[in-house]
DNA sequence: AGCTTATAGTTAGCCAACTAACTATGTCAA
DNA sequence: TTGACATAGTTAGTTGGCTAACTATAAGCT
């Protein structure tokens, strides 16, 4: 994602409100700083994986596998629950079998399918890094108070909710 | 980015409290929701831009040079200002040459350095697609009060301000 | 049974980010 | 003034996303 380092300020921001009358500048920076936010996070988490050989792409596979009670899944389901196509679950799976942290089996009745399974190493990496995660989270949260949590919490599942306004035109009035 | 489609819900996250004791449920949430508020409005951003065969980084530097009286700057500074290296800068600039959005000039001074401004075309572009633009945002923010973004703003700063725990151990206590 | 269509996974090729290494030019201090 | 270091830009090679096309298997009509 881009990183928006040198988010414009006010004066710059009237130049273009100047242009552009649609502008308004309190919703721009808003929008703005919601992106650098979150792929400063982004960032800053892929670099903590990094240490561990991981990035968030493999290392969201190992969480979905943890979730599952036979820390298995195939695929698709993978694929579907991370987001990405299938394609790409390909990749991240490669990657994960080169470094042993998890197993392809072939399924028994569908002989389409093929069952992932998280091994001990795979386990084992998750349980290595997972607690320095949840320190660093709470770091970070600790800038806000519960109730401040919250809050933010409630403002973000509003703007969620809106989120496709910039792929659907039907949205627009 | 990864596109974290399915945040886990309390229940699973109870999960891996029971194995990781550090796990504070309500943070990680809150964590993961700005990750994903911030990958999905970039996504959807990237969608628009599609539409006038931008993406995020090309879209940026017309922006970014936009800004400039003369129109003008060089690939450093806009690396620098756009947070990507200066290998990235170059083929970003690439596409925009491709497409004339910008020329290339050699400077007069240091002949090291290479001056890009914007075309008309490039101003045009943007011309075109900035409207849109400002009026998707201000439809996404219409999902909050002015109170509530002022609030936003502030919860995010407050945020973005704890950003390196993820990179620098001496944050940690 | 035999088509047609759908699904699971992989492969190939594209894109835009990265780092490292390289060329060319500039700067500065002994 | 020249040798060491710094800076500007590019190139090469890697990564991890994507779509489109492919193979194999399954499911569902008729």
């Amino acid at each position: 994602m881009l990183q928006v380092k040198d988010i414009p300020n006010a004066e710059i921001l009237q130049k273009f409100a100047d242009r552009y009358p649609q502008t308004d500048i309190k919703n721009v920076m808003t929008f703005l700083n919601l992106l650098r936010v979150g792929s400063d996070l982004s960032l800053g988490l892929n670099s903590y994986l990094a240490e561990y050989d991981l990035l968030q792409g493999r290392w969201w596979v190992l969480l979905l596998l943890m979730r599952e009670d036979n820390l298995s899944s195939t695929p698709s389901a993978l694929a579907e629950k991370a987001g990405v196509s299938r394609a790409t679950m390909t990749g991240l799976l490669d990657g994960l079998l080169r470094d042993k942290l998890i197993s392809r089996v072939h399924g028994r009745q569908d002989r389409r399918q093929i069952l992932i399974r998280m091994t001990v190493l795979g386990q084992a990496k998750l349980d290595d890094l997972m607690p320095g995660y949840y320190q660093r989270v709470n770091q970070l949260m600790q800038a806000l108070s519960e109730t401040e949590t919250t809050q933010l919490m409630s403002l973000l599942k509003k703007v969620y909710q809106r989120r496709h306004v910039f792929e659907d035109e039907s949205h627009l009035k």
